[in-house]
DNA sequence: TCATTAGTTCTGTAAACATGAACTATTGAA
DNA sequence: TTCAATAGTTCATGTTTACAGAACTAATGA
C-alpha cells in the first residue's frame, strides 16, 4: 500500500486552501473533519447536505482537501481515518480556516429558507 | 453600453469569494485594487509579477472579481474604473477578506528566494 | 469621419471535473 | 488457505471550464 502524500506545513499554500474550500461538498466535509472529536472515515459522507455523493467522486475530494494540506489521512484497517491540520495551518496562517468556516457558517445561516435546487455550486454560478 | 452585473451583498457567497481569490493572478490584482487608494484600470495589470497577461484573459478575471462580488467596476470614459468591496463584505463575513489577504502575504514573505518557474498557479499544482 | 485606446465577446483548443466500472487492500469467516 | 465483504482508489468517459488569439464594440479626440 503506497503512502498517501501529505504536503509539509511549508508547502502549503494559500491557493490551494481557498480552491479546495471553494466547493460546497469539501467544505462541507471539512468542516465536521475539523468539528469532530474523532477521526472520519469517507463513508460518512456518502449523503452530504442531503445529497448522495458516488465513492469515487469523495475519494476524490478527500484527495483534494489531503492534498491542500487541510487533513490528513491514515489508513485504519479497511477504513481511511482523516483529521484536520487546524493547528499547524493556523501557526502558518493565523486565523484562516477559522475565518473561513466562520463565514460558511454566516452564510448557511441565512439560507435556512431559500434553498439551491439547482445542484449546482453556488462558485460555480457566481461565476456565470 | 449594458450595466455591469455586480450581485447584491447578500448574495455573495463565500464559494464565489474562494474560488476568486483561489488564483493568483486574480489575487495578485484584487491586492492591488484592495490596496489603492484610487480606482484601478484593466491595463494596470497588463503585466502581473512578471508575467504579461493578455487582454482577454484580464477581462476575465475582472468578471470573475466582479462577479463573485469582491470588486465594483464602473466605466469612465474609455477606461474600467474598479474599486474593492471591502467595507460591504466585512459587514457580512466578519474579518474573511482581511484575513485572507493577510495569509497572501505570509506565503509572499516565505518565497522571496524559491520561484515557481512552471508558470502552472500552487493551487493548480496541488490539485494534482 | 477616422484613428486610438480600453475593454469585451467569440471561438477553438487544452485542461480539469464528475462518475460508473473495474480494480486493490484489508479483514474475517469457512 | 480461500472466499466474501468492506472501504477506498484508479481508470476511462463525457461534460464543463479556462485560456488566449482574433474579431468586435464603445468612447474620445484629432
Amino acid at each position: 500500500m503506497k503512502p498517501l502524500f501529505h504536503p509539509t506545513l511549508e508547502d502549503v499554500t494559500v491557493e490551494g486552501i481557498l480552491y479546495a474550500l471553494a466547493d460546497p461538498v469539501r467544505v462541507a466535509i471539512f468542516t465536521q473533519v475539523a468539528g469532530a472529536d474523532c477521526a472520519q472515515t469517507c463513508s460518512n459522507f456518502l449523503q452530504v447536505s442531503d445529497k448522495t455523493i458516488p465513492k469515487s467522486t469523495l475519494s476524490q475530494h478527500f484527495k483534494a482537501l489531503r492534498e491542500a494540506g487541510l487533513i490528513r489521512s491514515e489508513r485504519m484497517g479497511v477504513e481511511m481515518h482523516s483529521t484536520s491540520r487546524c493547528a499547524e495551518l493556523d501557526r502558518r496562517f493565523p486565523g484562516l480556516i477559522k475565518t473561513i468556516l466562520e463565514a460558511h457558517q454566516v452564510q448557511l445561516n441565512g439560507k435556512t429558507r431559500v434553498v439551491n435546487k439547482s445542484g449546482k455550486s453556488a462558485a460555480k454560478k457566481a461565476r456565470r
